[in-house]
DNA sequence: AAGCCGGGGGT
DNA sequence: ACCCCAGGCTT
């Protein structure tokens, strides 16, 4: 028996009942797809379903202001992706009078969308015969024909892509994509694996030789950089705040954030009240100063550890930007803010 | 080729 | 503490 035909048997038996795999919409699939991209079923699953109900169409999409858009993704992460995704929305609207690419060479113009991505929705939607490689096809490969080739380097990709390319079932490559990818994710899992029940176990090279735990080999480390925010929570007499817009590149861009201070290291309540008087909107003196955390929350993203301090700053009067507080929940802010929110009682 | 971009979950 | 996730973009 093939590899090819233990997984699409295995598929036929186990396959999970997903909303995207009810349709072949290919608006419904590029959402699910982009959702998915460096995100587990379970963490996009609520998310697919907000999005195919607040925007029923692409032109929905197209529509909607951007930040609204962010809102719905807020707390997924890689915010890019909303971002390219209402851009992309938009250029199929317009550009393309709302007809969704569909074939590969076409989907891969798309902003947001990459090898995988137009790879999942050409062979879904359109049954063109083009292989995903995503993190569970590379682990699966790797690890069945003992592949020690370094995942993330471009010698890799390519080799990974052709093998899977070669793989594929010609007849029915929807099948097979989403088969390879669903025993990746939950049979041969990164740790712990099911070999003792795996189909592949007998021709499986890594269990064979007892190396399951090294395949597959992925080379760098991401380094992991320490940062110091200090948000400044003003709280007017008038019920109103300050939120600004994140509109450099880097983390967080077009989410909001209460004024922000980066320190190099951990501040004390002096060094702060000094900062403060820098800020014009303090001119006529505020009332009081408070610290609201006492240990700094850490917050960890992939590359960075967030060592944050919230200030409280009671103030008289703030400026026409202000906005009223129990406005806040419409603004979309990163996990990190929308946590301090939740906690804070305004 | 390497770095950047989030947040949640598993071990 | 470290790894991974239905990756893609920028430099």
């Amino acid at each position: 028996m093939t590899i090819t035909k233990t997984l699409t048997d295995w598929y036929s038996v186990n396959k999970r009942d997903l909303p995207w795999r009810r349709t072949k919409n290919p608006y419904h699939i590029w959402l699910s797809e982009i959702i998915l991209q460096q995100t587990q079923v379970n963490q996009g699953l609520p998310y697919y379903e907000v999005f195919v109900s607040n925007y029923p169409t692409i032109f929905d999409l197209a529509n909607a202001k951007e930040s609204a858009v962010l809102k719905l993704w807020q707390g997924l992460g890689y915010y890019s992706r909303a971002r390219n995704l209402h851009t992309t929305a938009q250029y199929i609207v317009k550009e393309l009078s709302g007809r969704f690419p569909d074939n590969y060479k076409a989907l891969l113009k798309l902003k947001g969308v990459g090898d995988y991505t137009a790879s999942a929705i050409a062979s879904i939607c359109f049954d063109e015969v083009c292989a995903v490689v995503d993190g569970n096809v590379y682990r699966v490969l790797s690890r069945y024909f003992g592949v020690k080739t370094p995942i993330n380097s471009s010698i890799g990709q390519k080799e990974f892509k052709a093998l899977a390319q070669q793989l594929i079932d010609k007849n029915n490559p929807a099948e097979f994509n989403q088969a390879i990818m669903d025993f990746g994710s939950r049979q041969c899992k990164p740790k712990s694996p099911d070999c003792s029940v795996c189909p592949l176990q007998n021709d499986c090279q890594a269990y064979i030789n007892n190396s399951i735990a090294n395949l597959p080999v992925k080379v760098k480390k991401t380094r992991v950089s320490k940062k110091h925010f200090n948000f400044l929570v003003f709280i007017s007499h008038d019920n109103k705040t300050i939120l600004e817009k994140r509109t450099q590149r880097g983390i967080w861009q077009n989410l909001y954030q209460f004024p922000l201070v980066e320190t190099q290291s951990s501040i004390k309540y002096n060094e702060m009240k000094s900062h403060l008087k820098t800020f014009p909107i303090t001119n006529n003196g505020y009332d009081r100063l408070s610290l609201f955390n006492k240990e700094d929350i850490i917050h960890k993203l992939s590359h960075q550890h967030l060592h944050t301090k919230f200030w409280i700053v009671e103030i008289e009067h703030l400026p026409k930007q202000s906005i009223l507080i129990e406005k806040i929940r419409d603004y979309p802010v990163p996990v990190l803010l929308s946590n301090f929110i939740e906690a804070f009682n305004f």
